[in-house]
DNA sequence: CTGTTAGCGCGTTCAC
DNA sequence: GTGAACGCGCTAACAG
């Protein structure tokens, strides 16, 4: 029942050809003669013979196998960058990999050594919400091969990011509110040990400085952005008084401030409008009035899948170092105009 | 710049200890002495050295890789599975790649080639729509690895099925609209060549029978359940007239005919009530009214990825040959109550 | 407990 | 254009 699979060997001794011939030949080397190949190739498929990549991998230290590393798969977002890249990917001829950090650096970290254990060919990252140092990563760059970080921006040396224009969406997002009759602007950021909040930190700053609004430090409240942070910076905000927009740096935050507004008798967005950033369908079910920013996953995965195999192939790897940013919407549910 | 990598040679020079202990102490053989043990791990980390799997692969002819061939991972339902499979595989030590069929015979069957050039150690799949036979998924078994089928069901010889009872959903979910008043039911139904749509039409049929309703073979619209088809049906449907019902094979179908139905000014669900199969959030935002069948993606996922496990480990393969039914559930989003 | 031997299946030198 | 020989890094099998 056991049926072994037919080495290059076998048909190399059926054939009476070297097998290296018949490894050249199936590698559609020019160095062998059409009429040989031709004869290898029929042989091949005679005999079933399917190449063993493991054995090959070993031989040239290749894989054709990325690996994608995103904090968890079910996100909307996530699942459909990936799509982007699979396609891409696949067309290449690479298998794609998949590895959830659920954003916790210690999953990262271990993800990274098994992936260097694997000899990846490269990877596409968004790292964890918890990674501030890079040396894992960094590990893998020793391999002298290639990482592409999107979503989350990383300015590790050597690599290419594909996002959007954080600053400028969140400039857009905060203009929004303002075109709106905002006047008092709060905002849920983010770890600033974390560039993506920085960004949009830094957009939504802007928006106030260029609208004369003031910037003031007690309407901005940092925290992990998780659900329970939401509710947190919620109490805190009607505790404030007047604010009647908020800019949230995430969709999770910014749903469950929301929440916490609604039960507190506020209307949302009519007394304080929300914006938030990146939210999937499921998001929309939950608060179907949150304006939000839209990214464009389904390219984002296209184009770091794109880098990345660039990188890979050529070894003009100095010249080839790019910030891509990917043109993010503003998607406006419900209108929120101040009298 | 260019770092070699240590092997386990260079730590065995290092420490005048065999390459073949240095290898059994790093998988922590327990024929090696604690103290040895110690001595090598010591001096690993001191080399940063790194497994090269690949050669490990090739030795052992395993790789501590499952696949994952679905349809396409944007789907809710599909990336969740992904994500409950990730969970079990990853705490077991086991990678996961991702392969996209889209529907399409062709890809899955190149796929199936790959996957048997990278000698993955199992399978997890939901066949494509066009899949009627089964000769790329028998080349793949003739390894002597497992394949496990979910969402999809397929009775291969040898192989575990992780689905819901469709003939029991199917059956709910005709009932349900018998029981809020409708009494001509029409079915969405996919093409009888695929095993589960066979199950989902037994039992809408089950359930007109129990109740004593006619089975008309011309309430039967099958189709390949795309958009178009939906529409196509919605159409005929309408024109039969009469109709106050429709059970859909999936969801698409199912929504699309909806839209149509509304286009032709036909209420929904008061003049005709519809319900639908797996239904993404996406489909809710589109589509509130719909009444859908719900699938636990997650614990399919866990189920598939834990079988597969089972099977990879033990040798009692033909023992743990399962077909195991996961619960659905009838999410009703709006009633349909007819007077 | 540890060392020795002998490959896994392929790709890459070299020769010719 | 083709063949012979070697080795990628690791581990199974067998000694000792």
């Amino acid at each position: 029942m056991k049926k072994e699979r037919a080495t290059i060997h076998d048909i190399s001794k059926a054939l009476g050809i070297d097998s290296s011939t018949v490894s050249r030949a199936l590698n559609d080397s020019p160095r062998v003669s059409q009429k040989t190949k031709g004869l290898i190739i029929k042989k091949a498929k005679e005999l079933g013979y399917q190449r063993n990549s493991l054995a090959s991998n070993l031989r040239t230290n290749k894989t054709h196998t990325i690996a994608v590393v995103i904090p968890r798969i079910s996100r909307y977002f996530f699942s459909t960058v990936i799509a982007g890249i699979e396609e891409t990917a696949h067309e290449a001829g690479y298998n794609v990999l998949i590895c959830q950090s659920l954003d916790s650096i210690d999953r990262e970290k271990k993800i990274m050594s098994t992936l260097i254990s694997n000899r990846v060919d490269g990877i596409i990252i968004s790292i964890s919400m918890e990674t501030t140092d890079y040396k894992h990563l960094e590990a893998y760059q020793s391999l002298e091969k290639p990482i592409i970080f999107f979503d989350r921006p990383c300015f590790l040396k050597n690599c290419s990011n594909i996002t959007i224009d954080n600053v400028h969406a969140s400039f857009m997002a905060t203009e929004h509110l303002i075109s709106q009759g905002c006047t008092r602007i709060a905002h849920l950021s983010g770890s600033q040990k974390i560039e993506l909040y920085r960004q949009r930190q830094k957009g939504y700053m802007a928006a106030l400085k260029k609208h004369n609004l003031e910037a003031n430090a007690k309407h901005i409240f940092e925290s992990g952005l998780s659900e329970e942070d939401g509710m947190a910076s919620a109490k805190k905000i009607l505790e404030l008084k007047g604010i009647d927009g908020v800019v949230s740096a995430n969709d999770t935050a910014a749903i469950s401030a929301m929440k916490y507004f609604k039960t507190q008798g506020v209307k949302v967005p009519e007394d304080i409008a929300v914006v938030g950033f990146n939210n999937d369908p499921i998001s929309a079910i939950i608060e179907p009035s949150l304006t939000t920013i839209h990214q464009p996953a389904f390219e984002i995965g296209k184009m770091a899948s794109r880098t990345l195999l660039e990188q890979m192939t050529d070894n003009l790897k100095e010249q080839q170092i790019s910030s891509t940013l990917l043109d993010s919407e503003l998607i406006i549910r419900s209108s929120s105009q101040k009298k």
